[in-house]
DNA sequence: GGAGTGTAGTTGCCAGTGCAATCATTGTCG
DNA sequence: CGACAATGATTGCACTGGCAACTACACTCC
């Protein structure tokens, strides 16, 4: 029965959340100024040279990038001209669908990327994955899958 | 040896890390969601409401304050002027050190505090706590606390 | 006790972001 | 075919948030 109106969340249970949230808040925010005091470049630039670099092709529709940066539609838009005014993206209209259009990771981008790559998994080493043992992050593991896999079925 | 140039993180491992952001990014994403259809509240405004909540004699310093719900000292000052123009908020001048100010929890603030906590505590156990038993939550706690603990002592 | 340094908070300014409206194109149904 | 809804992307607008500059006050040291 989700969703009834008297809340109970066991306090340590409570606390567990906190803490993950102040993870999240403290280990993010240090990627993000390593990457931009090493690179000049912010963390969300980074994820769309990712995505793109992991997409076949090297190039994903707006709506597809989007949804694997968690950018609104719009948002999206500004930042890819912005990464084209850098020339690590190029746009390239989709001749399936003459409405869509493809961001495709230039040569520049992916140099940027493998450059920019060191700096952030060192990071993700450092502050995140180097504390952990084996059993730690077979748990982490186990217990993510759990929660995503209820979000995605639900909403 | 932290910070080598190298960086090599595991397949499996930056997997799971993923899976970290990911959960946030969905959990914290429908709390944000739940909170604001239901009661028009951004969950920063219901973060400060917490703070204070918790505070002795319901009140913090500014950078306090910013500290605990993240927050850079000039995104506190407008968060708070918002918030004492719904007043669930008041300030306060310190009188041991006059530079400073108290953010003070009102009794509106305390009321829509209780409105709004049923709401978010509910979406705490829906979105993430349900799906986890109580290994699981050991587990996390463990793996958060090894994290915290060396980002505290070192930087 | 006055100059110089440091700290608390606020303000000017600008970058980034989302929502709603818009434009272009596609699909559907009479 | 032609009207009308649906979809992909962009733009107008308003809001949020950070950095750096600023004001006000406190501490230190001569």
């Amino acid at each position: 029965m989700t969703g009834s109106s008297g809340a109970r969340v066991a306090p340590e249970r409570l606390a567990v959340w906190r803490q993950f949230l102040e993870v999240h808040a403290v280990v993010v925010g240090a990627l993000e100024t390593e990457l931009d005091e090493a690179r000049g470049l912010p963390l969300a630039w980074y994820d769309v040279l990712v995505s793109l670099h992991e997409a076949p092709d090297r190039r994903l529709r707006m709506q597809d990038l989007a949804r694997r940066v968690l950018f609104s539609r719009s948002g999206l838009t500004r930042l890819v001209d912005r990464m084209v005014d850098a020339a690590y993206v190029a746009r390239e209209r989709c001749e399936d669908d003459r409405r869509g259009m493809f961001a495709v990771l230039t040569p520049a981008g992916a140099k940027c990327l493998r450059d920019a790559s060191g700096v952030h998994l060192r990071g993700v080493r450092d502050h995140f994955d180097h504390h952990l043992d084996d059993a730690d992050v077979a748990a982490l593991g186990i217990a993510f899958a759990k929660v995503l896999a209820a979000e995605s079925d639900d909403g």
